[in-house]
DNA sequence: ATTTATTTTTAGACTTATCTAAATTTTAAT
DNA sequence: ATTAAAATTTAGATAAGTCTAAAAATAAAT
């Protein structure tokens, strides 16, 4: 139906749409996909003829309903591919993503439903990120990074901004796990760095660029 | 490493080779592959300047050492992922075969020594043909056609040779499942068709054009 | 040993996805 | 309102994989 490559701009496209603006621009996406901007403009014009995306010269590009829909989709698949070689196949979650590229493109309606029945309709990926339901419902968590609670607050670990597998790794050593407890102890002033304590462990040092790429909600109390 | 294209050509010539003579032809290659002689002779340049084929114009083309390993592994990959659709995705014999041949490219060492290592290292896939190890070892069993047996030999199903959705779906509607025993009870002259039992179940008749496609092995007495 | 038929290769063209360099449009700055 | 800068699009090329039609080589038939 879709080649590899219009599926990775679909994706493309509708996470730039999910983080930013209302529309996406031509530059963004080449920054995004490591491809030249006139690369983009092509593609642009051949999802705009597939009804794919609303493109018009000049003016940026959205998703149609139905571009968005196959955009969560290819998310969808991702994420419960992640979640299974993590569950099942003794991945680290720094280890999933580059597999997971290369299995959401595999076209299987069978096969995505057996393994969304087989790890027991996950809500959430690995990295906490949500995972659309096979009519493509996403429920989005309300979390906000820890770099905006303050001292005495305490929160739980939902997951990550960053992605990268050296954040990751950093956050394996130094004892973060999704669903964690975490309490803020000290707030440096000058660089907003963190004391905080994963819980009810010693507490050590977080810098605010780690405070912000780590999401998290207010724990109940 | 390798595209799909490049990959699905060498199992190509894998299977021809396994098959049939010592070099293959240009035009098997490209009737497998549902192509044209001339896409076939502009690959065969490709994969010799990879080193994976042994090619001069006009004289066929066999594997090297480099792309024989590189057949096995794929169809290690190929059959592991069918077991592993049968054996935890419920899927049925019939049905495997498509996803895998997408399945069977995605480029992972962990993953399939992960998936093997799920499946408890089975030496067999579901149609009943070796599954290469992880050094591209596979080994054969001596098995032949039904219709080479006579009557009153016993003798156990192995696998098919035939592997198209529409013989295994026959096979499943007649009840047969590798591993059964079947006994040979009659057999008509004039066109060899069979009269069998399969695990001592009520008889019944089958064609020789059935019977050149079920794979056995004599029962041990 | 020629002629004929078949197989295989080459030549040239097309599609998808990419690039660089040049042209155009939009946006920002004077 | 001009001019300058940035973003975007077009033009023209390239590489992978495919095709058709024509040429060349091999195999088969007389
Ligand atoms: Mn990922
Ligand atoms: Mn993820
Ligand atoms: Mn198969
Ligand atoms: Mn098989």
């Amino acid at each position: 139906m879709h080649s590899f490559t219009e599926e990775n701009y679909i994706k493309a496209i509708y996470k730039l749409l999910e983080s930013n603006d209302e529309t996406v621009s031509t530059n963004a996406i080449a920054e995004r996909m490591n491809t030249k901007a006139a690369s983009v403009t092509d593609m642009l014009k051949k999802l705009s003829a597939k009804k794919l995306v609303n493109y018009q010269k000049y003016q940026g590009v959205t998703l149609t309903a139905k571009g968005e829909k196959t955009a969560l989709n290819i998310i969808r698949k991702h994420r419960l591919w992640e979640m299974f070689l993590v569950e099942k196949f003794n991945f680290t979650w720094d280890e999933v993503h580059d597999v997971a590229e290369q299995l959401e493109h595999i076209q299987s309606e069978k096969l995505i439903d057996e393994l969304d029945k087989f790890l027991n309709f996950p809500k959430v990926d690995p990295h906490g990120d949500p995972i659309p339901d096979a009519k493509g419902k996403l429920h989005l968590q309300k979390s906000k990074p820890l770099s905006q609670f303050n001292i005495d607050d305490v929160c739980v670990i939902t997951g990550v901004v960053d992605h990268s597998p050296s954040f990751l790794r950093y956050l394996d050593k130094q004892g973060f796990v999704l669903g964690n407890e975490i309490k803020i102890k000290d707030m440096a002033d000058f660089d907003r760095s963190l004391q905080i304590s994963v819980n009810k462990r010693a507490s050590f040092f977080i810098s605010n660029d780690v405070a912000k790429n780590i999401l998290v909600i207010a724990k109940q109390i």
